[in-house]
DNA sequence: TTGGAACTGGACGGTACAGTACCCATGGAG
DNA sequence: CTCCATGGGTACTGTACCGTCCAGTTCCAA
């Protein structure tokens, strides 16, 4: 035992992991070597081949680790009581917040990084969409549905009134950060994104 | 000259570019080789470093190639007269061709063969966007703010609505191809997904 | 202190691939 | 028929990088 509470080697493994993100995140798959993962975590790049036994392994175990951490944020957004008082501007302040976490650079990032490598790793990009989107969608459309059982939307099918509100947010600002790498928003921009997209949901399923 | 009116030359440079878009379109940038593409031209390496200087002259041109012949496509869809008669059966109609448009394959490989590459090629990921998407979605606004004219729907802003109006239609579909390589809509999935895109969007815009 | 496990650093085999140099075939002009 | 020029094909160079091997070192537990 030591410092840290935790083995040598847990050490090394947490420090791998960090470096790989980065670099992952930075550079893609393709063009990221072995030998930058291990110089960044400070690590022979033997350790590395101990702990990951290949590059597509360390690659998958990143994005999983990250995608679990994104995750939980997005649960923690998308379940969260709603005030049944002032219901637009509550609904407002939830997908300002939804803009908030989604445009954030490291999803942005991920996004690209499972995209791009798609067709190389198919698994993990179901993987994704079932874990870090379906059930993103499906935790709004519960939230969604308490709010129709009390009467203040008129909602057939939730799911799909979740897919309407992100699509009606997200749209816009998430495509232009796919296309143009780094994204521009100006916090004013968010604002008139979530005022517009509440406004446009709420004529549709109040 | 010969049998087509063309010289051995400019056939040679239309076999590279199909065979280029063939194969970045399949294997993405840096999974093909200019072997690859060579070979399936049926042309020698050299005749392709004949034709384009390098590899990433060829993959712009093909990328921009490309999205000449999809601008052109959207276009025709997005500017075409809606009868004011029936609005909400031609809005419809309008989403459901806009979705088929859009999801067809070929879009669907060239979005996400940009996405991939956009670390590596920013500009072509800018030109992208602007070309084939803010400027389908300026001609989908013009044809919004012609049916507000004429007293048919209420908009303020109507760019905004034109981002509602394809963010509701194609958030998912999109989404889903992106991340699981191949999509596997169903007709009837895009039928519900164009009726109900089109229904919220009256529902705030008229 | 001591044994053993994990780590280091470097070098290396094998492979894939971008781009180039050089040679050959074909076809038109005289 | 012959000669020359244009454009196509083959073989090569240099580089990058995955994954492995080995000999020596550091860390941890008992």
């Amino acid at each position: 035992m030591d410092i840290n509470g935790q083995g040598r080697s847990a050490r090394k493994h947490q420090a791998i992991m960090e470096a790989a993100t980065a670099v992952f995140m930075e550079k893609g798959y393709a063009g990221t070597s072995m030998d930058d993962i291990a110089r960044l975590a400070a690590v022979s790049k033997q350790t590395v081949y101990k702990h990951f036994s290949d590059k597509e392994k360390l690659f998958s175990a990143i994005v999983l680790a990250t995608t679990d951490r994104i995750d939980s944020t997005i649960d923690l957004l998308a379940g969260g009581p709603i005030d049944a008082a002032d219901l637009e501007e509550n609904l407002t302040r939830l997908a300002r917040r939804f803009l908030t976490a989604l445009t954030h650079p490291e999803v942005i990032q991920l996004r690209r990084l499972i995209i791009a490598n798609a067709d190389i790793f198919p698994d993990l990009g179901t993987e994704w969409y079932e874990r870090g989107f379906e059930r993103g969608l499906a935790t709004l459309a519960a939230t969604f549905q308490r709010l129709a059982d009390q009467g203040l939307l008129r909602i057939d099918d939730a799911l799909l009134a979740a897919n309407h509100f992100s699509g009606l947010l997200l749209w816009i600002p998430v495509n232009k950060a796919m296309f143009t790498g780094r994204s521009q928003h100006t916090e004013a921009d968010l604002d008139r994104y979530a005022a517009a997209g509440a406004r446009v949901f709420l004529a549709a399923y109040r």
